[in-house]
DNA sequence: CTGAAAGCGCTTACAG
DNA sequence: CTGAAAGCGCTTACAG
């Protein structure tokens, strides 16, 4: 074992400097209302360098009663950060967490917590300043937590709950900006793959293709327009599709509610020897890495994953300071990503 | 703002119990040497159960200079937990992490920190009580990590350094075994695509294969058997794949250095119209998702990702605890995942 | 403008 | 076997 290298302490830089440790920390945390004088300031500034001075977040934490930490909160089921989508949004919230010097947990609930009444981890023994929720979450479960004074965030969330921060992407946007791309190329005969559709994401998505259908005077009729997958996976998506096309009067083009269902879609045009874009275009949803990669790689819609992770944090840092939030719901623009998997709808025959 | 719930404290248990909050303290963490009767331990439970007591990790990390955090720390301009494969990883770590009582918190480093010298932020402000770097690391950062008593554990890193704690997964035999399998299925002209070979970890699944061809009693020829991508891309597999097989005297298998290379392969053969794995037999390596998306689904050789986290955790908790390791560099074997991207050899013209 | 002191909620020798 | 007390490294009213 080598000789371990003592941290050195705030006491350390009070008596370097020649003050006290308070000064020391009201000079470190730039304390406003605290006016300190020049002369004073510059010294633990220097001392604090010299010694190469950094505050122990744990007893900041403890003092202040404000961990240094936020945490994302994830059922112990669920994928947690190995999701394609939602790792993006880690990624942005990390680095945001880190200009605003806080350190990003992870944490996970039972998946029976109603049952046993466990808050996560993190909130009960108060490691954390605030809990961002991705996906589905139970009001009850936010509730508590805002009860011990732990702010909260939601990102992409469901059920829908008033009065909780949340932000997602403009889904509904979205979904008319895929209906309407297509619309565009001529296309009237369009048809919408999704699954679990009681996910407001998901819903409103829908919402939008069949806005921008009924816009552009094309009948929205259930039966005909929605497929719903069994499962929110490539492989459901690829076995629906493969049953729609099959059919003598397909549709020209498919808006997948993600991209993965839409990877599934083209593996099946592949299969049954459908050219893609030439006799069907198709869209997806959330620009994930591999819908480059797919074949054609593929047309989609997307928002700033990164700026989400980024937007919760921030706003969790807002709430930890007690600066109230202007809107309580906030709504990240989206955008068309084109691809090669659109084109023209094909002249009917 | 709503009443917040105060949390209840070892104060409270105490006085609950009718003992001092050091008794309350001994009881709770099972403190090894200290004997406690068992009707005194009894009403301390109960108690705390009864105000469903929860003691502060914040309090006990400073008090006991053990915070009860394991950081995994990453260079800036890295993607961090987006990565494919690592997210998996890092799955399995807060699942480990959890079971131990730790909490997973994510740092990064300045990539510049040699000049100016920062430890990742969890380090310099001792939040965590260990430390896990996935991939490339300067020995000098876990050097001075390591001098302020928070233990180190590399995942699948390199440079290589002897003397710390690291966990790979057997990326020799991993080499050997998609060898071993195409030479079964009867070919001979094996090529290895590959990318930053300076990675030990690329560097092992390479001299695998060597060795396998060499033993099956195939000449190696650097220049005919190794073809190295410019970058570790799909695209640039891709690209390169495109050239190789449009010679007229191309191989009959490719092996590649991880699935998203193998999946840039895939492409090329497609677009060539060259049928895979009648024609052409593709191996990928370390079973990502995407590999069951592929056309075909790949062969690929991977390993327990999650299980690399989940052993990583482990190690640090032991060291934070100063069991010492039996072994510092730990190996976990690798099996092959028999898909459809690999078949017999094409019959000789 | 600066400092002395209490306190955050625990752990841990040390007494008894 | 149990408790009183010091201490972890900070923050924050409160005095002056």
């Amino acid at each position: 074992m080598m000789a371990k290298i003592k941290k050195t302490t705030i006491k350390d830089v009070a008596k370097e400097a020649g003050v006290s440790i308070a000064t020391v920390s009201f000079v470190l945390n730039n304390r406003p209302g605290q006016v300190i004088s020049e002369p004073v300031k510059k010294k633990v500034l220097k001392a604090a360098q010299k010694l190469n001075y950094h505050p122990s977040a744990i007893a900041a934490g403890l003092a202040s009663k404000r961990p240094g930490n936020i945490a994302f909160v994830f059922y112990k089921s669920d994928e947690m950060i190995s999701n394609l989508y939602y790792s993006f949004v880690l990624e942005g919230a990390i680095r945001e967490a880190t200009k605003h010097s806080f350190n990003i947990m992870f944490s996970y609930m039972e998946d029976d917590w109603e049952t046993n009444g466990d808050l996560p981890k993190v909130v009960r023994e108060g490691s954390t300043a605030g809990v961002v929720f991705i996906k589905e979450i139970h009001p009850d479960m936010v509730r508590l937590i805002e009860q011990r004074g732990v702010p909260v965030v939601l990102v992409d969330h469901y059920p829908q709950m008033e009065d909780v921060s949340a932000i997602e992407i403009d889904n509904f946007r979205g979904g008319e900006l895929a209906a309407e791309h297509l619309i565009e190329l001529g296309h009237t005969d369009i048809v919408y793959f999704y699954a679990n559709a009681d996910r407001p994401s998901i819903r409103g998505r829908l919402d939008g293709y069949r806005a921008a259908l009924e816009k552009a005077g094309i009948a929205f009729d259930a039966k005909k327009h929605l497929k719903e997958c069994e499962e929110f996976t490539f492989h459901s998506a690829c076995d629906l599709a493969m049953e729609t096309l099959k059919k003598k009067k397909r549709p020209t083009a498919i808006i997948c509610a993600n991209d993965e269902l839409a990877g599934g879609v083209l593996r099946a045009a592949q299969r049954l020897n459908v050219r893609v874009p030439d006799e069907l275009s198709v869209v997806g949803f959330d620009n994930i890495t591999m819908s480059n990669y797919t074949e054609p790689p593929l047309t989609t819609i997307g928002g700033d994953k990164e700026g989400l992770g980024a937007q919760a944090v921030r706003r969790l840092v807002n709430a930890v300071k007690d600066k109230a939030d202007e809107e309580k719901l906030q709504i990240l623009p989206v955008e068309l990503y084109k691809r090669d998997s659109t084109g023209p709808a094909p002249k009917k025959m």
